[in-house]
DNA sequence: CGATGTGGTTGACAACGATCAATGTCCCCT
DNA sequence: AGGGGACATTGATCGTTGTCAACCACATCG
């Protein structure tokens, strides 16, 4: 659980694993190619040299859930590319009580530029795979090319919003209006991925974590979408998978409150 | 109130009003260079023919209470530096409901960089004066000194820090608390006015905005630090000064956080 | 195969906060 | 000075949610 960045993202050592690390660059660009994040977009920036050489230096690794990847105040050497799974920023209090306040699913980017250190702890909430690029390169490649940097800086912009959208969202009164408008956002940053006609939204967190996150309790939560159930708005298929039934309902629900008579 | 960026931003029509845009430059790197935020960075980092040609094309606004500098989703052709008063950046959203979602007191830059439009309204909550830059001319600034355009980069990653940390403090803790928080980031962030030994902060907020921003509502408030007044942790000299008479007791009353065991 | 542990759900109750209503204060306006 | 309005506060009541408890499904382990 408290495995430092050292050993979490070193290289791991030969032994019965696969050495992912390996892989060809061909095959990274590959893999980073299906999303439309920031370093999709600065490869497509980047002079084909340059793509090439910051692929070559990045290294797969594979995280099991509860590993700390950077610890808060610690300057991190890396900087990491969400391939799969869900991590949290974890904000540690001096006390020791900690909150999660912000996720980081694939495509998403993490770890402090030029500047300072972590302010906050990066935990995987499930078991993820992970892209590393040593930081001090991929700050020269920045300084190297002006247009990759605006991109990286209009990106921040966006993290900004996001922000405070969600700041938005957890300003939101009732523990179901919450958890409505965390499905709406969660439904429309994944909308890529459907099965069938129906849209099937995966929230990657426990229970416990997403009451958490949500600002509620385990207990709220299950009353909240098993009030939304009943409305007909959604189906549980099992507690990480929604089928959203009815999806201006479900935004309704995240603005104002539901009119609970019928 | 709904006056929009046009009319806002527009130098004064020659009126009664005093020309305050026609300010020496010199009167205004004075005006700014009490603080310490970006702004003054931005200049101590440029050549002094740079912030000289910079502050020549700066614009002096009053601005009144209920004033909407920027309106959301418009393109805005300047950037503001707070130097009095308080702004709020709200989110409005469709069926016209209002929410604060962040605070802009002075030393705070606002206006987006580069790209796109506002995501939200720019609004005075109280009367202030405003520093107007024009757009264009700021981003040159910044694209031809890389050097401050790093720091308007690094500038932005403590911006989502930020966010985020008003995200910890919003996030479903009790009334008391979050107000307690409120106050303490206050406190820290203005501890150079200080009058006599004791510490009063300035809330520039009415108890409605601020109840709206804390997600609670006035009378709830209300009680929440009138309870801290009867612990003798504040004094309530009026409202929108209040002394903090224990620092100590006011950061253990905001600690109250959901705990997120290991 | 039962013992044990973990995560999710449900119920009962109390505490907290929203809502409604009333009062007081100050400021502006005529 | 008097009246209207905005704001802050206080009290009463009721809905929502946190808390404590039990229960269930399921996985792991001896």
């Amino acid at each position: 659980m408290t495995r430092s960045l050292k050993s979490a993202l070193r290289p791991a050592q030969g032994g019965g694993e696969m050495p992912e690390q390996m892989m060809t660059a061909r095959a990274l660009k590959a893999a980073v190619s299906h999303g439309n994040g920031l370093l999709e977009k600065l490869l497509d920036a980047l002079q084909a040299d340059v793509t090439e050489r910051l692929l070559s230096q990045a290294t797969l690794h594979d995280v099991d859930v509860g590993e700390t990847l950077i610890e808060r105040s610690v300057r991190s050497e890396s900087v990491g590319y969400v391939l799969d799974g869900t991590l949290a920023m974890v904000q540690v209090l001096e006390d020791g009580k900690k909150h999660i306040v912000g996720l980081l699913v694939p495509t998403d980017i993490f770890g402090r530029l030029f500047d300072g250190t972590a302010n906050y702890r990066i935990e995987a909430l499930s078991a993820a795979r992970i892209l590393c690029f040593p930081r001090a390169f991929f700050e020269q490649v920045l300084r190297d090319n002006p247009e990759a940097e605006r991109l990286f800086l209009v990106h921040l912009l966006d993290e900004v919003d996001a922000a405070r959208e969600w700041l938005l969202l957890m300003s939101g009164r009732k523990a179901v209006n919450r958890f409505a408008s965390f499905l709406s956002i969660l439904l429309r940053r994944s909308k890529s991925k459907r099965i069938g006609g129906q849209a099937v939204v995966h929230v990657p967190l426990s229970r416990k974590d997403l009451a958490h996150y949500l600002g509620a309790r385990p207990e709220t939560l299950s009353r909240a979408f098993h009030e939304l159930e009943g409305k007909g708005i959604l189906r549980i298929i099992d507690p990480g998978h929604f089928e959203v039934l009815d999806k201006q309902a479900l935004i309704d629900a995240s603005g104002d409150d539901l009119t609970l008579d019928d």
